[in-house]
DNA sequence: ATTACTACTAAACGAGTAC
DNA sequence: TGTACTCGTTTAGTAGTAA
């Protein structure tokens, strides 16, 4: 990631935005935009040539100013960065939350469940990935990754829908995307009735998370949940 | 303005509130931060020592991570970046165009209109200023100054309302609240049935512009004109 | 584990100036 | 007027490390 001085740019485009750059053509002198942000006129042309060097504006030189228009690569950016606040200041839940919590060994239930063609079949569809027969089970200690389990009950999640065989009936299953330990994509999963109580989580992954991420029981491990859209 | 280093601080406390530290307590580390900004551990504290300072986040240190929430200065700084934005991207025009035009002597006709106490009581209630008795008269040359001009027919205006006494009738005047060099706050007014065609603007501030910015015919002048919201 | 200090390096900035 | 180069100065960023 070589975003840290993106955004330097990403303030001036806004900047030209503002003065008439977005989807029309606006002369502005390195001198006048230098007074608007504060900052020399050797600066502003500078970022001037860097933003026309990205693609984000288009330039056209005259002799009293440059002809400035914002291109499609800018206008991206510029939409970019308005979802992504939309998201955060119209959502009441936040895009993500982090976990952390201590492996244990469970009762082996997590891998009865997911062995159920009915559950894997629609993780397959819903999720993206074949889920490894067996879950990975974090106890939580803090406060904080206490409440923030709780908290997400109220988020949207993904739903895995529930059956009925002959023997038993198997319930909802509700997923939330998640990257474990910073590497591996997998989910965190809450049945309803769920045999744990609120100090508990279960993941699923694609692969066998103890032997991928090299843990054992009480090691611990961190999960970046994303929470979902509408 | 001294945002030019704030600007830095914005986009942290963005990747901030995406962690989930908005209207909420998220749990980060320095180091975590640090690798998701593509910065040091040493960048990210100083970082979150300085939004502390400004008052946009607050900061719990435990022993495995800042407890961190963004303050309510904190949501009003990426509040005020959404709506600019959104004004920005959910509008057809600019929030401010440009004009530059070379002044020039008119026949007295805007000072003739000025002084009828129906436009100059509107003017005072719509644009809060009392207009110096005249009009200072531009004429622009380039193609995009003449461009320009004829794009602002399209935007929004504040509008004057015509009247009709004993002699003849006067007709509607729009008019964009303007800064004019860059130092004096007046408007830029355009009658419907113009005396000038294209290439010519009016400009009414609350001063006698020639005087207050030492100018004459044939100095160039800038106009920064202000587009109205709806 | 963390956070954050000090000392150093790298990058950004702006004054002077050419075009 | 404009823009943009060089180059010395300032500021931001990082490595090492203490607490």
């Amino acid at each position: 990631m070589t975003e840290k001085q993106q955004w330097q740019h990403l303030y001036m485009l806004l900047k030209l935005a503002e003065m008439g750059a977005y989807k029309r053509t606006a002369k502005v002198s390195t001198e006048y935009l230098a007074k608007k942000l504060a900052i020399s006129q050797q600066t502003a042309s500078r970022y001037l040539i860097e933003l026309e060097r990205l693609g984000w504006i288009q330039r056209n030189i005259t002799p009293d100013g440059s002809l400035i228009k914002i291109e499609d690569q800018g206008i991206i950016e510029l939409k970019k960065l308005y979802s992504s606040l939309k998201i955060l200041i119209e959502r009441t839940y936040p895009p993500s939350v982090t976990l952390e919590g201590n492996v244990f060994t469970g009762l082996g239930e997590g891998a009865y469940y997911i062995s159920k063609e009915h559950y894997k079949k629609q993780i397959i569809e819903k999720l993206g990935f074949e889920p490894y027969p067996g879950t990975l089970n974090l106890k939580l200690s803090t406060d904080y990754d206490i409440k923030t389990r709780m908290e997400l009950e109220a988020y949207p999640a993904i739903e895995v829908k529930g059956f009925q065989n002959a023997e038993r009936a198997f319930g909802l299953v509700r997923c939330y995307p998640a990257l474990i330990d910073n590497k591996i994509k997998g989910a965190l999963v809450t049945a309803l009735r769920s045999h744990y109580d609120a100090s508990v989580v279960e993941i699923i992954a694609p692969v066998f998370l103890r032997k991928q991420l090299g843990i054992k029981d009480g090691n611990k491990v961190k999960v970046e949940i994303y929470t979902q859209q509408a």
